[in-house]
Formats: structure tokens, C-alpha cells, sequence
DNA sequence: CGTGAACTTGAGACTATTCAAAGAGTGTGG
DNA sequence: CCACACTCTTTGAATAGTCTCAAGTTCACG
């Protein structure tokens, strides 16, 4: 649990989460790209992303799949009560990642005793669906080059919450899986990160990019970021200016 | 408040909120369109629409606007903490609507005292909140003309929530924000509409639709709707199945 | 009945999808 | 180490979807 530790730190002074360590009920070493239904009778099952990569999705009216959300060392994937979801969701863990299963009501029990953990770990994914929010808004409303800016600074901005942050920002989703998650083909995708590519604004390395000025990015396209070390205080305060 | 009494009252047993009354701090005739700042000060100020439309946007990094969420009679257009939002939000209230200004501490305290009535408004927000992840999953991934498809869909649940539910939909949006919200342009929405309308799908009168077969219309998008008065029980374990 | 906002229509340019085939990368077993 | 199988990526060409600009038309309302 210490990658999870290592995020909840930055937002908060939470001592230690040894308390969690005894809600485990089950550890997963995957081997390959796997999909668990969230909501299949595991509704009390907790899933904490201890190494790799994962998304969650679901599956459209036409047979299209939406990915939602996507989750770096450390996540919590399933925070949010697979009840209150809208459509059944899906996780898919990438191959070499290693999962932590919680029990829910153990955990429950344990923030009920630790107010501050319940704080850091709330907040924690607060920023995640505000940083989903702004995504969305991104997606729907601009082209193909605009939402694949936005994503790979939403990748950027995960890997930071992870404690990960690196010039050559990692790719663990194929362009077919950014493609279901901006809205688009992976034909296009491929297409885009091409122009992208030959206006020197990313570089490319195999399952690696590296983001040309990305402070500059940022700025012009008024991103905000939610996992940057920036304490809470700070970022309420900023959004209310 | 009676038009928010009645929401309430379809999905719990919520005897009365005249309490609800006693928060209120002023009252407004919106006689053209008029957009708030959500944020600006009057982040302890919640807004009840009495009666009209209403809906909130934002304005995106190219100075496209960007429509989040729409609200008919009896909603409430603000619910969620505007410092929780990722970028300045903005409410439009449509010309003739009637809007109910509420002080949030005072309505805090009345929810503290009455945990029905706060458990019936939660589950009212959280409905809502599905409602526009379901739209969003669609206006990413599919076409303007299932977009739309979602968009008609969607208003008619909004003014079901309302008790209005007649045969004829009426249609507050210009097709300039029917762009801004489903992420097209109001030339685009235009054309669409049409070709809707060629193919019988839907008739059209001034400002208002007729869906034709909306129930097949519902089972070929999978559709789900969140507010056809259904109890909370039958709510939570039909999205457990 | 005039006025302004909303809607429609057309033409051309741009963006994105589909299908198909070829190329590159990765891991496995011989 | 090579050969093979496999998945992922790239490229081309045709088609479909969407945007922009601009000019009309309709509609609501004073």
C-alpha cells in the first residue's frame, strides 16, 4: 500500500495507513490485460492499483466501448459505489499490474476511526472527478488533437499523483484504448499523434511521450492541475479566484 | 417551492419542507435570459428554480461554451460547491423563469434536523449526476444524431422529474446551446433535427417535440432513465441486476 | 408592421471513419 | 540466435460526418 500512501501524503499529513494494510483480502499479480466486472458480486471489494495500470469502462448501446477513467500506481479503481453507476462498468487491469482487493466494510470501519485518512482519501478522489470533468468537457466539445492533448496531460498529471514524474511520460494504453476513451478510432488516433509528432510538439520513444513545453500547453489550454503537490488550501483557494 | 416539493415527494415519502421556506433570502423574475456567475461571492447561495429553465456552462480555453447540465421547474441549479468546480461556472436562466434564492447555511441546518428530507435531496442530486454521466458517455463516443437522440431523451426525464410529463416535449434550447451541449454547432443541430424529422422520428411544433415510439427509442439506446418516479428501492436493486 | 433573433439552406473545406493491407514491435519456443 | 505467431501501428483510398461562411427565411414580439 505504500504507492497509495505516497499519494495520500502529498495531499495531506497522514501519518501512516497500517490500518489498511489488515482490510487485504487478496492480492493479484496480472499477467494479462484482464477485465473484472465491478459490480458482480463484488460490490464490497475494493481495488488498489499496487503497481501498473488500469481503466474502467463500459460497454455503449452499439457494442462501442467508453473508457471513463484511468488509474496509475496507487489508485483506488473502484471508489465510487458500483450501485450509483449509470450502465454496468468494467475494469480492465493491464498486463504486469499488481492489485490489492480491500474489503469495503473493513475499510469503512478503519476512515470511521481515522478522520484525517477519511479526509486525504475523499479528497483524493474528489480531484480525480474533477480532473474527469474537465476531460469530458474537453471531449465532447473539440477535435481529435485538442482531446489527445488533453489526455496526455491528464496522463501527466496521474503519473505526478503517483509520485512519477518524468520527462518521458509513459503510454500504457494502445491506440485503440485511447481511441475509446477520447471518442475517436484508433486509425485517427495514429494519425494524430503523427501531426502531433511532426509539429515537434511530442516527441516518441516506443510506449513513451514526451510533451514539448508543456508548461506552455498548459497555459493555452487553461489546464488545470489537480495532482501537482499543490496542498488543499491552495487549490480551494485558486478556484475560487 | 412546491415544484421542488413535488420532485421530491416521487422519490420518497417527504411530508413537507416548509422549513425550506424559511431559508429563502430573495426572489427573482428572470425577464431575459440572464447569466450568474456561480462562484462569485455567492457560493453560499443556493438557487431553486420555481418555475422556467435554467442551465449551467462554462467557456472553454478557445472561447467555446460548454453546457454542463440543464434544469427545469423545481430543480436546483447549484448544488454541488462551486469550489469543487474545475473552472468557472456560470448558471443562464431562461427568459420568464422564476428562481428561489436560499441561503446554503440555513438550508444546512434544516437538513441537519430533517435527515428524510436530506436523504430525498441527496438521492435527487445523485440522480441527476448519473443522468449526465450516461449523456456524457454518448456525446463523447457517438454521433450528433444520437447525441441528439440522448439530449431529447434526457429532456424529457428532466421535465418527468418535474411532473410535467405530456406528450408534446417542450424544447427551451435554442439549437445554438443544443451545439453548445451536445458538442456541435447550431448549423449542424439544424440539419440534424431535419433529418430526424424526415424520418418520422420525431414531430415538431413551435418549441416543442414529439418523440415518436420514445419507449422503442429508450430500449434501442439503452436508455435509463432516472426520474419516472420509480421508489428508491426498485431504483438501487434494478441497477444491481 | 417593423425589428431582431432564431432557424434554414447551399457550397466548399476540413475532419473523421471504414476497410484493407502492409509494416513494426514483442514475446515464445526451437 | 532465428523463426514464428501475435498484437499493435501505419498508410492509402474511398466514404461519411461535421464545420464555416454567407445568404435567405421564418418567427416572436413589441
Amino acid at each position: 500500500l505504500h504507492t497509495l500512501l505516497g499519494r495520500l501524503q502529498s495531499l495531506a499529513p497522514v501519518a501512516d495507513i497500517s490500518a489498511l494494510a489488515n482490510c487485504i483480502v487478496d492480492r493479484w499479480t496480472v499477467e494479462r490485460d484482464q477485465a473484472v466486472p465491478s459490480a458482480r458480486g463484488l460490490a464490497n471489494r475494493l481495488y488498489v492499483l499496487e503497481d501498473g495500470f488500469a481503466f474502467d469502462f463500459a460497454l455503449l448501446a452499439g457494442g462501442k466501448r467508453h473508457i471513463f477513467d484511468f488509474y496509475g500506481p496507487g489508485a483506488i479503481c473502484n471508489w465510487t459505489r458500483p450501485e450509483r453507476e449509470d450502465t454496468p462498468e468494467h475494469i480492465l487491469f493491464k498486463a504486469r499490474s499488481e492489485v490489492l482487493v480491500l474489503d469495503r466494510d473493513r475499510v469503512s470501519a478503519v476512515l470511521a476511526r481515522d478522520g484525517r485518512l477519511a479526509a486525504a482519501l475523499h479528497e483524493h478522489e474528489v480531484r480525480r472527478a474533477m480532473r474527469v470533468s474537465q476531460r469530458v468537457r474537453a471531449l465532447i466539445s473539440l477535435p481529435a488533437r485538442e482531446s489527445l492533448r488533453i489526455l496526455l496531460l491528464d496522463l501527466d498529471d496521474e503519473f505526478a499523483a503517483a509520485g512519477e514524474e518524468r520527462e518521458w511520460l509513459p503510454m500504457p494504453l494502445t491506440q485503440e484504448e485511447i481511441g475509446d476513451l477520447i471518442g475517436s478510432t484508433s486509425v485517427h488516433v495514429s494519425r494524430t499523434i503523427a501531426t502531433l509528432e511532426k509539429d515537434r510538439e511530442i516527441e516518441r520513444r516506443t510506449n513513451s511521450f514526451r510533451i514539448n513545453g508543456i508548461e506552455g500547453l498548459r497555459a493555452r489550454m487553461s489546464y488545470r492541475r489537480f495532482f501537482d503537490h499543490m496542498p488543499m488550501a491552495d487549490l480551494r483557494s485558486a478556484a475560487m479566484g
